[in-house]
RNA sequence: GACCCCGUAGCUCAGUUGGAUAGAGCAUCAGCCUUCUAAGCUGAGGGUCGCAGGUUCGAAUCCUGCCGGGGUCGCCA
């Protein structure tokens, strides 16, 4: 229980005791009664909106029924002072001690400090880029938004499940194998001279041809297609799975599963199954589409075709579940992928996409409810694109000719903290421009270095402070509790008090992040914290007695070492929520 | 034509799920280093929250309609 929930619980106890005394009639509905952190500082620790949003039903004015909650509420001794203001805000003025509890409870917490707990099952689908070349950047920022929800799930209490869904079955993998071959007759000797328009050119592929050189020799050499495009196609795909693992683990991206598309046709056609399920609840049917309105569609042709009903959950048409050959659309088998994820167990499914999949939002939702009978919620997160320049200068990327942006390079260049904090430093669905120049400035402008100096700066005091207070503990919990017995009654500034507040305020911060699938929202805090601290420390340049380090009174520099070891977990824990260093020295 | 996302300071963006006088960085201007890391800090100026209605004690936030930018629209994934 943080702060805020404790001061919700007083506050709501305080109606209902009004209630008891006859004072209101009866219990209204209190579930919209919140205690916040109040914006202006002056407006003291905490304020409730609850005379607001009870008035209606007491039957009373905001700021008569305020001045009843608040006399309540003062009877408690640690609630200072309850005052009225504005419309009928009750503002709370704690007794420090209140903070200081916090404090004391970050440090003895340590890392599990605003971990949750209790939460279900949750399956979060990120990446899953195409097995037909190395990652991009455009792959970037998805892949570290979903690593970081994930990790902001998981500290939340949530059972999570991190996926990836591996496009192993479409006509794009055929084309790689293709793409394959032709570096496969390279490897043998032969001129394939520039790589045929349709094809993938790019020279990743030629490790592959003489991977598959090495394997079979000139075996495969002037056989039809059909009796090479299996294992050219598996070994292909085999190796640039391998290589985006590899891409992966250097932006720190990890995935529990990898789901196999291909594996939901060969071995039982889990697809057709899923279609029939669909068929006999009147889901699925055999009908026809109208031509779309505005968009080029030169050789449409008007057939009947298998949709699936999705106009009966909210989508705009119904959805083609079968190609002109007859085999599925990648819908169908995303269909059958999302049943698997609720055979499994998943009520929750989060799948984070690319902006260009914006349309198919409707139709994933629609298939999940129906797939699930309405037990299982999808939510889509949208990443927008992410415009790549160099001191201004935008980086172009044409897919066609093969020559885009690694992920590899820039992860390289810049380095995986930067990449990470900066893709995770901007709201999903707002567009990003990344600029790979300002990203490795070491200033106040990049908020990376700003906050994991603000770690090492915590550190620094600690090193500096041995003189004072003897050596300290390098383990972070054996000089947690070391740190633990300190007087915090001896932190009474109102800057370290501040602080202390700033600090009080992540356990909710998490938790409203993780209900909200938002991981920037992390980002933003500590910067805000790190600000907080090192406004504190320059602080001790015009008034020496704020100075963390007070060379003649040792239980004051153990108090506020303290205050310092509580800054240090939070952002050590924040930085890992983002996957991202928490360096102790910064030189 | 339809659907989705976005529109907040000169620029880049936050805004605690409907709260009080809308914030931060950059840029501009004025300051702070014999001191625990100046990779830092303090202060000033800067706003019709795209526009117009509506919902209510209260709207940048929710609803409707416009305007502007981006994305998508059967047989790519």
């Amino acid at each position: 229980m943080n702060v805020f929930d404790i001061f919700t619980a007083h506050v709501r106890d305080a109606v209902k005791a009004l209630a008891q005394s006859g004072d209101l009639a009866s219990v209204p509905e209190l579930s919209r009664v919140v205690v916040e952190p109040p914006r202006e500082a002056g407006h003291g620790d905490l304020a409730t909106n609850a005379a607001m949003v009870l008035a209606k039903e007491a039957g009373l004015k905001p700021r008569d029924l305020a001045v009843k909650i608040a006399a309540e509420l003062e009877k408690r001794p640690e609630i200072v002072k309850a005052e009225i203001a504005g419309p009928g805000f009750i503002n709370l003025t704690l007794d420090p001690a209140v903070w200081r509890d916090a404090l004391a409870e970050a440090i003895r917490s340590g890392a599990a400090y605003g971990r949750g707990e209790g939460g279900h099952a949750v399956n979060v689908e990120y990446v899953s880029a195409n097995p037909t070349g190395p990652m991009h950047v455009g792959h970037c920022r998805g892949a570290v938004f979903g690593d970081a929800l994930a990790n902001l799930l998981a500290f939340s209490g949530f059972a999570v499940t991190r996926e990836y869904y591996i496009n192993d079955a479409g006509a794009q993998v055929d084309i790689l194998a293709r793409s394959a071959f032709l570096r496969y007759r390279e490897a043998l000797g032969e001129n394939i001279g520039a790589i045929p328009e349709g094809l993938y050119p790019g020279d990743y592929l030629v490790p592959v041809g003489k991977a598959l050189a090495a394997e079979y020799g000139n075996a495969l050499l002037g056989k039809p297609e059909a009796e090479w495009l299996v294992p050219v196609r598996t070994k292909a795909i085999a190796m640039m799975m391998d290589m985006i693992r590899e891409d992966l683990a250097a932006l720190n991206v990890r995935h529990d599963v990898f789901f196999s598309e291909r594996s939901l046709i060969e071995g039982g056609d889990k697809v057709g199954a899923t279609i029939q399920a669909l068929r006999a609840d009147g889901k699925v049917y055999e009908g026809r589409l109208e031509k779309p309105k505005g968009a080029p569609a030169e050789d449409w042709e008007d057939r009947e075709q298998t949709l699936f009903r999705a106009t009966d959950f909210g989508d705009d048409v119904d959805r083609p579940l079968k190609k002109s050959d007859g085999s599925y659309t990648y819908f169908a088998s995303d269909i059958a992928y999302h049943k698997s994820k609720f055979d499994r167990g998943f009520r929750d499914m989060i799948d984070v996409w690319g902006a260009d999949h914006g349309g198919y939002i409707k139709r994933m939702k629609a298939a999940v409810t129906a797939v699930s009978a309405g037990q299982a919620e999808l939510d889509v997160k949208i990443v927008q694109l992410v415009k790549l320049s160099r001191a201004g200068v935008e980086v172009k990327m044409s897919k066609r000719s093969g020559e885009f942006v690694t992920l590899r390079e820039v992860v390289d260049e810049v380095g995986r903290d930067a990449v990470r904090f900066m893709m995770l430093y901007r709201k999903n669905d707002a567009p990003l421009d990344f600029d790979l120049a300002k990203v490795i400035e070491k200033s106040r402008e990049n908020p990376v270095f700003y906050v994991q100096y603000g770690h090492a700066r915590g550190h620094s005091i600690f090193r500096n402070a041995a003189p004072v207070v003897g050596e300290l503990p390098a383990d972070a919990s054996a000089r947690a509790a070391h740190l633990a017995t300190a007087s915090l009654a001896r932190l009474d500034d109102p800057a370290e008090l501040s602080l202390m507040r700033k600090l009080a305020l992540y356990p909710r911060l998490v938790e409203a992040s993780a209900q909200a699938h938002e991981p920037h929202r992390v980002a933003f805090y500590l910067y805000e914290l790190a600000s907080e601290f090192h406004a504190l420390w320059t602080l001790g340049n015009d008034k020496p007695h704020l100075r963390f380090i007070i060379q003649d009174d040792r239980e004051l520099t153990v108090a506020r070492l303290a205050l310092v070891q509580g800054v240090v977990t939070v952002i050590a824990s924040g930085l890992a929520l983002l996957g991202v260093e928490a360096p102790e020295e910064m030189r």
